[in-house]
Parts: structure tokens; C-alpha cells; sequence
DNA sequence: TGTTGACCTTCCAGTTGCTGGAAGGTCCAT
DNA sequence: ATGGACCTTCCAGCAACTGGAAGGTCAACA
């Protein structure tokens, strides 16, 4: 397929898609005209690259996480050491992506407008892992 | 405190400190020999944005959380509209790295390492909210 | 009291990760 | 065969830092 239909499936604009072939993310074939030509683990890879990106991982952190993807030998120790150290990661941000929701409930429906200018929840924002 | 220990406090570098100050994040007071003077309420609003900045959202979003955790008059509805459209991402995001997580494990764990090139949790790697 | 070293200041330049726009080639439907 | 929607490369600009130079401040210690 060409760039634009994996722009629409992968959610990366079109400039993204060609940057990240750029700095070696992906490599698509060629059509004889020249054109870029997607298969379906392409697009498999940019949704991937499209949601870790989102979700706060660098573009070096990405190429990591698309090697263990790739990497279907698993021969290396260090493929498993970096995918743990992932998992960990990952577990934090889900840990602080929770206590933002609590937070932000917090200031949505429970203390503000209200009164109370120094809710305990609030003050405390963003401090139970520090 | 100096911006050194603000630092130290929030998990930011010195230069990212300034750098939000720049662009009107925070507004630490000035001591008579000019260096900068944090508050313990600028150091929650620091740790806040290391946070936020690290689970994928931009500075925009993360100045208009910022405007959430200081609008203590809660006037606006548009104020609360942001709060409920961030908690729906948030939301997102919680979803997709459970997801991640999942996908990470499997391989780690289950797939990979033996055989199985063409594992159907890996050919689906990130498609399940697509 | 001087001076050393760790801190702070501003400013300017460089990096990362895109993003927009120009200039031009391709494809296909009328 | 031509218009519009695609594609190409290239170069410039923006967002969000990051590093380094040049210099001021402060606390301690001889």
C-alpha cells in the first residue's frame, strides 16, 4: 500500500512515516515508480511506534521495544533485560497515569468550585512516589 | 530553596526548570542576589510536570492541567470540560500500556525464544483499539 | 581576609522529533 | 491530454529541551 493508506491505518501523519524511515524505524520496499510500498507488518510497527511514542517513550526507547518485536530469535540476554526493564516502566506509568485520574476526578467532581482551597488531595498532587 | 534543590525534589533538571519558567509554567520568586526561590507548591507543580510531560502529554496539555490545579475558583465550565476530555486520555493511555504490557510480556515470556515466528498476540502487536 | 569550589545567573548554540511548504514526478478518471 | 489527488525530495521552521561559555554569589576553611 502506499504511504497515504498507512498514514489512515496507522493514525502518523505521512511526514512522520517518511522521518521514521529516515532515522532507520522502519524499510519499506520501493514500487518501480518510486513510491514507497507498505505490507501489513509496516503498518503493524507504526500503530506500535504511534502509541509508545504517545505514551512517552523515546523514538531510541521505540527502536528498542520494535528490536524485541523483530528480534524473533530472542537469541540475545540483553533483548530479555531490556524488555524487562520495559515492563517496569511501563507498570510506573500506569501507577502515575492512575493517580493523575484521581487527582484530576478529585478536582473535577469533588473539591473545587466549592470551597476548600487546600484539599489534602490536591496539595499532596502528584507526590505519593516521590 | 535554590533551583538545585528543586531539582534534586522534583525529578527535573535545572536547565528544564528554567526553560519552564521561560515559557511561563512557574513563577519562583527572586532572592536579593537574584537566584530563584522555589516554594514547596512550585516543587508539587514541578513533580506534576515531570509526570505528565513522561506519560506522553505536551506542554499545552500539561499547562492546561496546570490551569486546572491553580483555577481553585473553578469558575468556568470550558475548565471542567478540559478536566473530563484529559480524564477520558488518560483513560487511553491506562488502556494502551496495559495492552503494551501484555503484548511485552508475551514476549518476554511465552512466544519467543523457541519457535513460533508468527505468533497471533505479535501479528496483532497494538491493533486491538485500532 | 582571601581564595577555593560548589552553586547560581544569562545567553546562545545545538539536538530531537517532528511539521510545513516548495518544486516537481506519477497516476488515473474524465 | 489534462486536472486533481497522490507521490517524491529537499530545506526551513518549530517544540521542547540540553550543553557550554562567561561570569556573579556564597559558605567554608586556611
Amino acid at each position: 500500500m502506499n504511504i497515504g493508506e498507512a498514514s489512515e491505518r496507522s493514525g502518523l501523519p505521512s511526514k512522520t512515516i517518511r522521518y521514521y524511515e529516515d532515522i532507520g524505524l522502519i524499510r519499506p520496499d520501493r514500487g518501480g515508480n518510486g513510491y514507497r510500498d507498505y505490507a501489513a507488518v509496516d503498518v503493524h510497527k507504526l500503530r506500535f511506534l504511534q502509541r509508545s511514542r504517545g505514551l512517552g517513550f523515546s523514538v531510541e526507547e521505540c527502536r528498542q521495544l520494535l528490536a524485541l518485536y523483530e528480534d524473533k530469535s530472542r537469541a540475545s540476554a540483553d533483548v530479555k533485560g531490556i524488555a524487562e526493564t520495559k515492563l517496569l516502566e511501563i507498570d510506573r506509568k500506569i501507577r502515575e497515569l492512575t493517580e493523575l485520574r484521581h487527582t484530576l476526578e478529585h478536582l473535577v467532581h469533588a473539591c473545587h468550585g466549592n470551597d476548600r482551597p487546600d484539599c489534602p488531595i490536591l496539595e499532596g498532587l502528584s507526590d505519593s512516589a516521590a
